[in-house]
DNA sequence: GCCATGGCTAGTA
DNA sequence: GCCATGGCTAGTA
């Protein structure tokens, strides 16, 4: 597994119950800022295998990003069972959820 | 070549 | 709706 993997991995761990990060903010915080997409193939590809809060990792307008069949309502439920609450359309509001790792965990630059 | 993004234009109303 | 982005994996040699 490659570093960047890893830090990935590390950041969406550190996400608590009840809050959020957006793709991009994970991509940050793990020290590459435009590097979302890696965090969704990330996901994609490994969320099961590492026992990731994979449902705590929104788009950038607060919303799920996966489709019906992918689980998107799994995701809402488990959100919804943390106490995230969604607007009618259907979006957090980050202003309330989002979770800005405390020490980046030095892999902000 | 993948991908569950994100930021931008184009084009409708 | 288009396309640049980026770290990784699959698969060939």
């Amino acid at each position: 597994m490659q570093p960047f993997t890893e830090r990935v991995i590390g950041v969406i761990r550190g996400i608590p119950a009840g809050c959020v990060m957006t793709y991009g903010q994970v991509a940050a915080a793990a020290g590459s800022p435009r590097a979302a997409r890696q965090v969704v193939r990330i996901l994609h590809s490994s969320s099961a295998k590492h026992d990731l809060p994979w449902h705590r990792v929104v788009n950038k307008n607060g919303e799920i990003a996966i489709r019906e069949e992918e689980g998107n309502y799994t995701q809402r439920l488990l959100l919804e069972e943390e106490g995230v609450t969604f607007d009618p359309a259907g979006r957090i509001d980050l202003s309330e959820h989002a979770h800005t790792p405390e020490e980046d965990m030095g892999f902000e630059r």
